[in-house]
DNA sequence: AAGTATCAAGGAGGTTACCTCTCTATGAGG
DNA sequence: CCTCATAGAGAGGTAACCTCCTTGATACTT
């Protein structure tokens, strides 16, 4: 009964509030490892891909280059966190502050930076995952499986890519 | 087949992600006004309630206390906001530099006081509210009816106060 | 009536996560 | 060589939070 009228703010609402109570327990969580989330976030993006992509002016066959176990350009890694480039080298400046990532020049582009986990990067990434894993908390953990599934199609459906205003 | 391992991040990453959108868009559907989503929200705030409510120290049957089209204490509005009371305070003096709310004594407490929208505030956000809907966009509307009823009990489920560590 | 605990709001000052604008070095095309 | 675009980072700014502390006011004890 509490909703029939579609009131557009509640959803959005909803969705505030949802995310800052995710925010905030990964934020709780993360606090012991010395991370923010989003610091998290990068190192997850870094491993994640690990040479499992190229980017667009990749020329040679050369693709996926494979300095250590997962690295990116500084752009790409802003890509992958949605922010501005600029932003992404500050979250770039703090990792390499902990020795969680190092700056590389990309040998194909003089310009360009690569931006690799450190062995204790990808080790503390690791533990982190591991550590969330077994709290099998994540949050979403009390959803039912099928509504996750349900919540991530929705999401995505919400997250893609639209015409662009150009 | 994109999606059959629990990759616990996924989730999290998308509500990220389509938190961040709506964020975007919300801000610049706000900007012609003047309001930064923070602000509307809070101004939706103090007119959605109008009145509607008590807070529980209310000894009188004088409950709801009609000062006008709709007011809270700032304790109250930092609740809706879901933000701390000191920061709640800050929404308040911007919007109160703008005219769009103004600050009473609270007559049944006087350590507190009462948020009150004026008229201008309401009817900017009636406007506001309008704007929004005629462009029927609200972001949401990507998603069939039936599955904006589906996110909505899915998001609540995430949204409802746990136990409590207390 | 005092005395203490508690609560509301706001002052001071800090942090995080962003942003834009601009500069420098590099690379790419005519 | 000259021009234009691109990659990263310096400078400087903002929104949206936060905690700690102070100030009055109320509420509970004695």
């Amino acid at each position: 009964m509490p909703h029939d009228d579609p009131d557009p703010a509640r959803l959005g609402d909803l969705l505030h509030a949802v995310f800052r109570r995710l925010r905030r327990r990964w934020a709780e969580q993360l606090a012991p490892f010395g991370l923010t989330p989003h610091q998290f976030r990068a190192l997850d993006a870094l491993a994640g891909h690990t040479g499992a992509h190229r980017h667009p002016h990749d020329r040679a066959g050369a693709c996926c280059r494979e300095d250590g176990p997962g690295s990116l350009r500084v752009k790409e890694l802003a890509d992958a966190l949605r922010i501005a480039p600029r932003s992404a080298t500050e979250v770039v400046d703090l990792l390499e502050q902990k020795g969680l990532v190092e700056r590389v020049p990309d040998p194909s582009d003089r310009r360009a930076t690569l931006v690799a986990l450190t062995p204790e990067g990808a080790a503390l990434r690791a533990r982190v995952r591991e550590d969330r894993r077994r709290e099998s908390d994540e949050y979403f953990a009390r959803l039912e499986p099928q509504d996750r599934v349900e919540l991530e199609r929705l999401l995505r459906l919400l997250a893609a890519e639209d015409p662009e205003p150009v």
